[in-house]
DNA sequence: TCTGGACTTAGAGTAAACTCTAAGTATTAC
DNA sequence: GTAATACTTAGAGTTTACTCTAAGTCCAGA
């Protein structure tokens, strides 16, 4: 399956501005047809996927950049990536953890409040 | 204990800057002496490391302010601090398993290399 | 032929949460 | 009496990651 700027666009919930950015800024490699109209894959969703994952761990525009850097440029650069990938990987257990810890403050600041308005309300 | 500014930012490590902008913003209230000084208390020090709890798990400036005007008020908003507090936390839950998804991500792409490496490296 | 959707470059605008600077005054500690 | 630390207002600057606009071109389908 292909898709259009326009499709691929609704399907990874970015916007166009957002897809040409990233190419732009070289996190994505897009074919083009005789037109140079954008053709997107499902090979191209699964990479935007991992990427979003990426993001979704606080990784930065720059390094996510520097690691599609290195996956454009092959096989050579696995260590390097899995560098990037270990060293990412530490500060992200740590933010779990602290947002571990602020859920369970913010669950017993909840149970306070209840407490202290009478046991009224339920959990939800 | 009473802290100047000075010694009140290193320990809950915030700028002087960000101490006066969060006073200026009305998100902690902070006792002056004679001569308009700032003094911090312990109990500035909880409420802050509160705050700081509420900001790590995402919440916004504009959230925590409505908050801390309410704690400013007093007892008569509590049932407002609750329910800006467990919708807060609905988010939080999402945020978190997000979190979780995309460090498992993470975790298989990291395991994936060190296959691909032929197990060279350890996990740290 | 006209509408819709795609393309380009280049740069401006936005939002959040700081972060800092200027320019001047006041107090305390040595 | 000078250095360190504090205070004020007001506003400018920074960073990140988009987000959008302008202004123009191009091509396919009804």
């Amino acid at each position: 399956m292909t898709y259009s700027i326009g499709e691929f666009s609704k399907i990874v919930r970015l916007s166009e501005h957002t897809l040409r950015f990233y190419e732009k800024e070289g996190l994505i490699k897009v074919n083009r047809d005789d037109n140079n109209v954008r053709i997107y894959t499902d090979e191209n969703k699964l990479w935007i996927e991992s990427l979003l994952h990426l993001k979704n761990t606080g990784m930065s525009l720059k390094d996510m950049k520097q690691f599609a850097m290195w996956g454009h440029v092959g096989d050579d650069t696995m260590e390097e990536r899995l560098a990037l990938l270990k060293n990412h990987r530490k500060k992200v257990v740590e933010e779990f953890e602290k947002l571990r810890q602020s859920l369970e403050h913010l669950d017993n600041k909840i149970n306070f409040y209840e407490n202290e308005l009478g046991d009224c309300f339920s959990k939800n």
